[in-house]
RNA sequence: GCCCCGAUAGUGUAGCGGCCUAUCAUACAGGCCUGUCGAGCCUGUGACACGGGUUCAAAUCCCGUUCGGGGCGCCA
């Protein structure tokens, strides 16, 4: 007689005896008959107490989130309407709740973002809420699979680093013993040093901070970013191998969860390959034809990308940005200098992956950076690596909780981050 | 960093100068109830973010603080 979970409880015949173990979800007690609605990871089940006085007193000191364990008898026709029903015959409080709780798990009426994330791990017990999780690790493991299919090594780097990428966003800074470091804000130096370290494709899953004080339904102090170098490829390269990498994740979602998701309110729908590409200059020709005013080298605000994301349908790129809103690794076009060979991955106005070929030469890193208004000799380190024999590559960072949140059509990105961190929260 | 908006029981809300000893739902405690399934019915406990000010009178108006929500910039 050993633990079942509550989806399983299907497969059988009916007057099985049984143990499940899980959280009082509710606790009703009628004059002659008393119910319990546990609540496991993979369900709710109905479990009743019909005479047995010892077992309806101890029901009755129950509270609602209490963590028990029950034996009983499976009934296959059992009457009630909504979930398996287990008739008691034994009852273990493993763990009592207290009460009231901060955040009832079915209650009607809905909570606010602060209350839920003050109480987030009794928001994330509400099936809703929690099935995002394994959502977003199936996309995962999705991409993974295929990575891993096409022979890219996976890596780990440094997340306390001595500079900062890309000079532009803010950065956390840390105490280093006695020295002073930063929080990484992307691993893009690494993977590329990686290159010239001979492993020819590189992918990391990690996370990546920026200090930025924004306060929008897209942006997180922290998250996590998928990241991909590959040698001796180009930008055309780069996104075909981004493209089959939302598609398999989402695939693999929708192959594994897609009915469960559906019966939470969850639509996926797997996109078409390939994804539609537009240049930069098409995107100012849009504006132009809405009347809105656009000076070339700018990049796209919120309001630009409604417009133009308005025009496509679900994912789609934007090639060929020029060099000044690009960071100073971006590889420019051999044909004209101020565009560069560089690509956003873009769903209606949200930027999911930004990507480019990268600069091999070091003469031209160097010269690069001082454009840029930044000192190479901080960057020594990672332009050596371009010394010694560094093939030309392109590859790509995407934000896995953007593209989670895209997949779900969840509108708050910390709504896919189990403990979000934004502008003021570091608890819980 | 900038611009809007907000803060009332555990949770979510109504009230917007005197009728507030503050509404309703839900939760919580107790009771009733032939099997509930958003159960139902009865009783009870429980709140005006903080600090100043205006006024005969402040939950309500003004200022500040703190915290929160939305948007912008920036980006993944």
């Amino acid at each position: 007689m050993s633990r079942i979970s509550i989806a399983d409880l299907g497969d059988l015949k009916g007057g099985e005896n049984i143990t499940i173990s899980g959280w009082a979800q509710e606790i009703k007690i009628l004059k002659s008959v008393t119910f319990i609605i546990l609540r496991d990871s993979t369900g709710v089940c109905q479990v009743t107490i019909k005479g047995e006085p010892n077992l309806i007193e101890k029901a009755s000191t129950l509270t609602r989130e209490s963590v028990i364990m029950i034996t009983g008898t499976f009934k296959k026709d059992g009457i009630s309407k909504s979930a398996p029903e287990i008739a008691c015959t034994g009852l273990t409080l493993l763990n009592p709740a207290g009460t009231p709780l901060p955040l009832g798990i079915t209650d009607p009426v809905e909570a606010d973002f602060e209350t839920r994330f003050n109480n987030r791990i009794l928001d994330l017990r509400k099936p809703k809420n929690n099935i995002i999780f394994r959502a977003k690790s199936s996309i995962l493991w999705g991409i993974r699979k295929l990575m891993t299919d096409e022979g890219f090594v996976e890596v780990q780097t440094p997340k306390i680093v001595s500079s900062a990428t890309e000079g532009g966003a803010e950065v956390f800074r840390v105490k280093y013993h006695e020295k002073d470091a930063f929080l990484n804000q992307s691993p893009q130096l690494y993977k590329e040093m990686l290159i010239s370290a001979g492993i020819p494709k590189v992918f990391e899953v990690g996370p990546a901070f920026r200090a930025e004080e924004h306060n929008t339904n897209r942006h997180l102090n922290e998250f996590t970013s998928i990241d991909i170098e590959m040698a001796f490829s180009n930008d055309d390269d780069a996104m075909q191998m981004l493209e089959l990498c939302v598609y398999q994740g989402i695939t693999e979602l929708m192959d594994k969860m897609g009915k469960e998701l559906e019966t939470l309110g969850y639509k996926i729908v797997v996109p078409k390959k390939p994804f539609p590409r537009m240049e930069y200059t098409e995107g100012i020709k849009i504006l132009e034809e809405n009347n809105v005013k656009f000076n070339f080298g700018d990049d796209f605000s919120s309001e630009h990308l409604k417009i133009i994301g308005s025009k496509m349908d679900g994912f789609y790129f934007i090639t060929g940005w020029p060099e000044q809103v690009r960071p100073f690794y971006t590889m420019q076009r051999d044909d004209d200098q101020r565009f560069t060979k560089s690509f956003d991955l873009q769903y209606k106005e949200l930027e999911i992956t930004s990507g480019a070929q990268r600069v091999h030469d070091p003469n031209v890193l160097i010269k690069r950076l001082k454009e840029k208004g930044l000192n190479p000799e901080n960057f020594e380190y990672y332009v050596s690596a371009f010394r010694y024999g560094m093939p030309p590559h392109a590859g790509w960072g995407l934000g896995l909780e953007r593209l989670t949140q895209i997949a779900l059509n969840i509108h708050n990105i910390r709504e896919v981050t189990l403990f979000p961190r934004d502008r003021t929260r570091v608890t819980p």
